[in-house]
DNA sequence: ATGGCAAATATCATTTGA
């Protein structure tokens, strides 16, 4: 099973890069963030006509969630117990035996500023929420946009970023929680190299400088850690040049299970 | 500290992203 996390930054705007990549990559599951777009206004012919059963969780302008699957979902779940404001950022299938939850979590702003705080708040609840109401014995694929980088070698450069949003100790304490808990982050743990950056700052054209972080993740639980054959982060998908359709500031991510 | 780019909205200016 190919499981794809792929920030897009409107999958209206990016449908035919997106449509693309899908012919070419064939992920079985496809966990897309920021569709910004309501439920109704989600594309769903092209996907549809390839195969793909389609599950969103949208809203107007901002954030929206969305999981495609060649796959059955059954137990879809949306509006996430944790998720408490009105912002659409997480959704949840049973697909096989796999519980996928598709994240986009909250980005903070600055460090200090009260978007922040609510980003830490919705990363404790995230945590008790899966304390509560999973174990991880179970087969649990936590993915998508973290808006953390876990660690210095996730980041371009790690002095100019100390401290900062995204990188901040209380952000990746949360993210460590979730590993010790019993969750697993599956391109780190298959791939020690730094450099390997799933995001870009357009303003500062971060992508040509190869000025990147590493926010986008696969965490897994320890059944589908030892299924896992290969994860890597497509950056040519990033770089890729196309007639209609300016590339989104994220890479998708790709987790291959055998089986 | 600032600015840079991109997307959406009823837009020609503002908000948000990371």
């Amino acid at each position: 099973m190919r499981i794809v996390t792929w920030n897009v930054n409107s999958i209206r705007a990016r449908l035919d890069r997106a449509l693309d990549w899908v012919d070419a990559q064939q992920p079985d599951v496809l966990c897309l963030q920021e569709i910004k777009c309501l439920d109704e206004q989600f594309p769903r012919e092209p996907f549809l006509e390839r195969g793909y059963a389609i599950e969103t969780f949208g809203q107007k302008t901002y954030n929206g969630v969305a999981i495609l699957s060649r796959l059955p979902m059954r137990d879809v779940r949306r509006a996430l117990p944790w998720d408490q404001d009105k912002d659409a950022r997480g959704i949840s299938a049973l697909i096989e035996d796999v519980r996928v939850v598709n994240l986009y979590v909250v980005n903070g702003k600055e460090v200090g500023d009260p978007k922040y705080l609510h980003k830490l708040a919705w990363l404790d609840a995230l945590q008790a929420w899966l304390e509560a109401e999973h174990g991880p014995d179970e087969l649990l694929c936590l993915c998508g946009d973290y808006n953390i980088a876990p660690e210095d070698i996730d980041v371009y450069d790690p002095r100019r970023w100390k401290e900062k949003i995204l990188c901040s100790t209380p952000e990746r304490q949360r993210y460590q929680r979730l590993l010790d808990w019993g969750l697993f982050d599956a391109f780190r743990q298959l791939d020690d190299r730094p450099g390997q950056y799933s995001w870009w700052d357009t303003r500062t054209g971060g992508f040509d400088r190869g000025d990147g972080l590493r926010i986008d993740h696969l965490l897994v639980s320890r059944d589908l850690m030892e299924a896992a054959q290969q994860v890597f982060i497509d950056v040519d998908e990033r770089a890729r040049e196309h007639e209609t359709c300016k590339p989104s500031d994220h890479a998708p991510v790709v987790l291959d299970l055998e089986g």
